[in-house]
DNA sequence: CTGTATGTTGGCGG
DNA sequence: GCCGCCAACATACA
């Protein structure tokens, strides 16, 4: 589930859920999900501060508390959700934090690919961020088409990289090469003047749907839509959808509005 | 059993 | 060094 626009609405859980309230109890349930720190060091890092206003940079959720600052990770199960002490536990929810509000903040994950870490301060966030592109919703236009620009490999593999560009996953890449009229092989370096302000604006625009969504919505008149039925068609044109493997995943095109070439 | 899944990393060969 | 591809990580589901 998780790119950026599900990240940010995880953002606006924390937001909403524990924003100003004191982390009373961290109750790690499965230790697998901690990175570079153990529960034992998580729990008194972070027992009795309070939650300030969070951040997202691409698919990173800093939860800040004045003091360490809490990142997660949501790999490609993950959820945060807000929920009361006594709410039933479930079995992929793996680490609880209570709160003052009678507030019970939730990191659950059934695969565990990414998790939490902690950093003491700003460096130490820096140092795990240090791979991350500009996020792609306050990238500007200049910044955007320079990164692409430097890039000698496949369209799609440039806007999935975290590192050229921070929170794109697979279904919104393809979703914004559809927008955009551009088949995912194209070469990112190779792209008309024109095509990459298309692809900057279609990218923004599709970023700011999406975050309105919470995720990338699954709607008849987008591509995302379609990407799981059984005989794909382009809400387009109606052309059937091809699928392939591309920068190691799933991908869907239309042929005919996102032609190979030129 | 097989293949797939919205993520990331590290290794291999070109 | 850059690039594409693949396996690995852990788990569920068709």
């Amino acid at each position: 589930m998780p790119e950026l626009p599900d990240v940010e609405g995880f953002r606006q859980v924390l937001v909403s859920c524990a924003q100003g309230k004191v982390i009373r109890r961290v109750d790690v349930r499965d230790a697998g999900v901690l990175h570079g720190v153990s529960a034992r060091r998580l729990r008194e890092a972070l027992e009795g501060r309070r939650f300030t206003e969070p951040e997202r940079h691409g698919k990173w959720l800093l939860a800040r508390t004045g003091g360490p600052t809490l990142l997660l990770h949501f790999g490609m199960t993950g959820r945060l959700l807000c929920a009361r002490p006594g709410d039933a536990v479930e079995a992929h929810d793996r680490v609880l934090f209570g709160l003052g509000g009678d507030r019970q903040l939730r990191y659950r994950d059934q695969r565990k690919l990414q998790g939490l870490w902690l950093a003491d301060d700003d460096s130490g966030v820096a140092r795990l961020l240090d791979r991350q592109g500009p996020d792609a919703l306050a990238v500007g236009r200049e910044d955007f088409e320079a990164a692409l620009s430097a890039r000698r490999g496949h369209i799609k593999t440039a806007l999935t990289d975290q590192s050229v560009l921070a929170g794109l996953g697979n279904l919104l890449a393809d979703e914004i090469l559809w927008r955009a009229g551009l088949h995912p092989r194209t070469r990112a370096d190779g792209l008309s003047e024109t095509e990459r302000r298309h692809l900057y604006t279609h990218m923004r625009r599709t970023l700011r749907s999406a975050v309105t969504a919470g995720c990338v919505p699954p709607r008849d008149a987008w591509l995302t839509g379609h990407r799981d039925d059984p005989d794909p068609m382009c809400p387009r044109c109606g052309t059937h959808l091809r699928r392939s493997r591309l920068a190691g995943r799933g991908t869907v095109w239309c042929p005919r509005c996102q032609p190979e070439g030129t």
